[in-house]
RNA sequence: GGCGCGGUGGCGGAGUGGCUACGCAGCGGCCUGCAAAGCCGUGUACACCGGUUCGAGUCCGGUCCGCGCCUCCA
């Protein structure tokens, strides 16, 4: 079995083979941390989990290493530090930790690196530096831009040509730029900015310089796969391209480009403006996390994505199905965890360009396996495969009681919950089927539903 | 104007030219005191018009419709 990808910059699926597969080096643009993570960064960040899910299983979990950055200097961010007056150190250091905190949620694996742009300014001044004195850079008031002309293969992601661009005519016309479609390498900062000193003054660097450097620090000048939104490939990914190539005298940058299709909320464009954007903390008090990572998955990743409360009910249900077979028919974590075979069966969707509706398919097969299984031996041979099924997606991780009771959650007083069960249960012993239904509505009002099975009655939530 | 995406059954959503996607909802049955969960069975589809092919949802051309980007954005 080969992993083939959809590339950007052929617009064909392509066989993937990486550079050094002791080393598979991917970079995914992570989230500017000004503001809680919204559902929009959500879908990268899951959709990029199950791809590097996936290249561990290929190519061991040792040889992937896979870079998420985390851009904590940005004009946005000055301006939330403006808007509010908390400190931007504060500003930065609390969306991160909840963008962590959500990210965890939906299940995500930690990337290998994470880093921080503050933190590569010294790697960034050095990128700059040789594109000035490579000619692709110059000084101008102050501020560092590249030149567009100076790279005749500038707009092969996006396929756009210079002239398209300028006739676009919606590039910023600043008197500094010596072309309307130069971009800022390094800008001056205000007093008052933050702002580190560099042989051009102080100042902060422009946008997409970080992913440069850091994607060359970690994983250096060529590596395999290059992921985030799709609304990045022009310009953020298009000038990644030409500050990397251009500083690393024409050697290639990223082989494979990945990205993930746009969201819509309700129904319509998810827009900052229009403020019907989900946060992922916000929905993470109504709905598990994996239900969330399941509503991302059941549409394929580069496909546009609806993202709905009903969907997010239906992804729950879905997973309560799935837990409710699963229940009581693996004995321990140990044994969840041992060295089960993997299920080619997922695998083989997903390495055919991340196809994750097909695998959840393949899932769906194995759920009904298990729930057919009649010996207590087939059904844990039947469990097993369920949750091997599951984990190249993220899924079915956790312990089924959790999930179906909300075990985590205080909210309910089990014993009481047993009472109403043992009540009725002599009820029905007795015959007496009208107040053996009555306790089990009235449980059902508290979002407890009840199941009798041979083995006697079990409760979930709602 | 430039670049690009999509139109699949009631809904969601796959489809790598030839064999049931799958899920939800519906319908019939089994199980159950009745339910819930589950099991079995079942109907409904490829926007339109041409073309290529033994064969097209899948390839090519055209038409219609919807949408996105080209400005900060995952």
């Amino acid at each position: 079995m080969t992993i083939a990808l959809y590339n950007t910059l052929t617009r064909a699926t392509q066989p993937f083979e990486p550079l050094d597969a002791s080393n598979v080096r991917m970079y995914v643009c992570g989230p500017t941390v000004y503001d809680w993570a919204h559902i929009g960064n959500a879908r990268p960040a899951v959709v990029f989990d199950v791809l590097f899910r996936l290249l561990r299983f290929f190519y061991g979990e040792g040889h992937v290493t896979y870079v998420r950055n985390i851009t904590d200097i940005d004009d946005k961010i000055i301006a939330a530090h403006q808007a509010t007056g908390e400190p931007i150190a504060s500003i930065t250091a609390r969306t991160t930790s909840a963008y962590h905190a959500d990210v965890a949620a939906l299940g995500c694996l930690t990337p290998t690196a994470e880093p921080r742009a503050t933190a590569h300014v010294p790697e960034m001044l050095a990128m700059i530096g040789r594109l000035i004195e490579a000619g692709h850079a110059y000084v101008a008031e102050g501020h560092v831009m590249f030149h567009v002309p100076s790279m005749a293969a500038y707009g092969a992601l996006s396929r756009r040509n210079l002239d398209e661009m300028i006739a676009g005519a919606r590039v910023e016309v600043v008197p500094y730029k010596r072309d309307a479609r130069d971009f800022v390498l390094w800008k001056p900062s205000a007093d008052s900015d933050p702002g580190w000193d560099s042989p051009w003054g102080r100042g902060r660097p422009g946008w997409h310089i970080e992913c440069s450097a850091m994607s060359g620090r970690y994983l250096g000048e060529t590596f395999d796969i290059h992921g985030g939104g799709i609304d990045l490939i022009f310009p953020h990914h298009e000038n990644e391209i030409a500050q990397s190539i251009c500083a690393h005298d024409g050697r290639p940058f990223a082989r494979f480009w990945l990205h993930n299709g746009y969201l819509m909320t309700e129904g319509e464009k998810m827009s900052k403006s229009l403020g019907n954007f989900y946060t992922v903390h916000d929905l993470l008090a109504e709905f598990p996390g994996e239900a969330i990572r399941l509503a991302l998955l059941q549409t394929h990743y580069r496909q546009p994505l609806d993202f709905t409360k009903e969907g997010l009910v239906q992804a729950k249900r879905t997973l309560d199905r799935f837990y409710g077979a699963l229940r009581g028919t693996v004995a321990t974590r140990e044994d969840r965890l041992s060295d089960e075979e993997a299920d080619k069966e997922v695998i083989a969707p997903l390495a055919h360009d991340l196809n994750t509706p097909a695998a959840l398919a393949v899932l769906h097969e194995r759920l009904a396996s298990l729930n057919r299984a009649s010996s207590s031996v087939e059904k844990h041979r039947a469990a097993r495969a369920l949750l091997a099924a599951g984990e190249p997606l993220g899924l079915l991780a956790q312990d089924p009681e959790i999930w179906l009771r909300r075990a985590d959650s205080a909210v309910i007083d089990e014993a009481a919950v047993n009472a109403f069960i043992e009540a009725r249960a002599a009820a029905r012993k007795a015959r007496n089927f009208s107040e053996a239904d009555r306790l089990r509505a009235s449980l059902l009002a508290e979002g407890i539903i009840l199941e009798d099975t041979p083995a006697g009655t079990t409760w979930r939530r709602a």
